[in-house]
DNA sequence: ACACTACTATATTGGTTTTTTAGTCGAATA
DNA sequence: TATTCGACTAAAAAACCAATATAGTAGTGT
């Protein structure tokens, strides 16, 4: 049955992110897991071929909630710019609280090119997202400004740039500074999108 | 005689800079250096208190450089907007240049956080430069749809963000793609500081 | 399909010794 | 007096090796 399989794996996802968040990748045996589980370590190799798999599987997770957590916000909001105002600012405050959470989780060396395609896995899906509503800001004529086969790599700057204020941002003050890119979102959103 | 006391540290620096950019930081060593000055190892620090004092006299002289080059660059132009733009354009060129030069130099782990240091000081610093540059633009009356007091976070944020987009970018293609920079710096830079 | 016990090969750890290396000191030189 | 040096030290890093831990596998039973 292939129901039992995914409650499984969820399980297995649930105790391998607590033990995780709790000791980092590296200080978290699959023997623990599978303790946790009340599994045989053995098991859980039957449902994930590796170790980093499960550790994959749950980042995945938690962006998938992140993101879920970040689209409704949005969608409270009826307008284009008020749109792409609430993305950049919860979107931004979600990933420092994670990255702070799983700081301490990346203790090897390894994990470095690990971060990057993962880091680039999800810019390229955030980029859509805000294709996306750019795209249906230009259809419904707010935003008029630029040609639509502009709007991916406009996309994809301003992702970036906002990825590079809030980076330098927590670097120099130390934390997420909310007013901070409030404020430069107030002042560069409008100006680059009407 | 306090003339031959500058000749001889920069001498040394000639030689710490090629070893440093051939070798790293970590697998250079005191007596390398003074080995190629023809000097005995205790001589250096008749000069310099430390090994990383050598590291960073060496850094700031290849920073002097480079502010020096974008600012014959710049200031070619006339304009805020050119001037501005060329900014972004040749700094950003020159710094990911010495940064690929000195990605293998920073191999130790605690030089994280000495790089932390030296980046927070060097944005300041050019954070001055943009500010003079709008400031100027400002008072010629180019610029004028902002208050004043608001120029330097906002050149703050216009530098993090391009830090942002070159940093991405470079991750992303693996080397700098000037004619991205530049397609984003025309769009974004009018839109700006109009 | 799912779960277990028992195993292996590889990584990691801890403890020890050896080597390297940043930095000091007092003497020599010019 | 201002530089330079050879010899030294203390501390860090590397090299080694034995013991342990751990990711992943095989074979078996349900």
């Amino acid at each position: 049955m292939t129901g039992k399989d995914e409650i499984v794996k969820k399980e297995i996802l649930v105790e391998a992110q607590r033990l995780f968040q709790q000791f980092g990748l590296k200080k978290t045996t699959m023997d623990e897991i599978a303790e946790a589980c009340g599994k045989a370590k053995s098991t859980l190799y039957h449902y994930f071929k590796s170790k980093d798999e499960v550790f994959d599987a749950v980042i995945q997770l938690e962006m998938l909630n992140l993101r879920q957590f970040v689209k409704n916000k949005v969608e409270e909001h009826k307008t284009m710019l008020d749109k792409i105002k609430t993305y950049v600012i919860e979107f931004h405050k979600e990933v420092v609280n994670k990255v702070n959470l799983y700081r301490l989780i990346r203790q090897d060396s390894k994990s470095f090119g690990f971060a990057k395609d993962k880091f680039l896995k999800m810019m390229e899906f955030e980029q859509s997202y805000i294709v996306r509503i750019l795209e249906d800001g230009f259809d419904s004529g707010e935003y008029n400004t630029s040609a639509k086969e502009d709007i991916p790599w406009i996309a994809e700057m301003f992702l970036a740039s906002f990825y590079g204020v809030v980076q330098y941002g927590v670097e120099k003050d130390g934390y997420y500074n909310e007013e901070k890119i409030e404020r430069i979102v107030e002042l560069v959103v409008p100006r680059l999108f009407t």
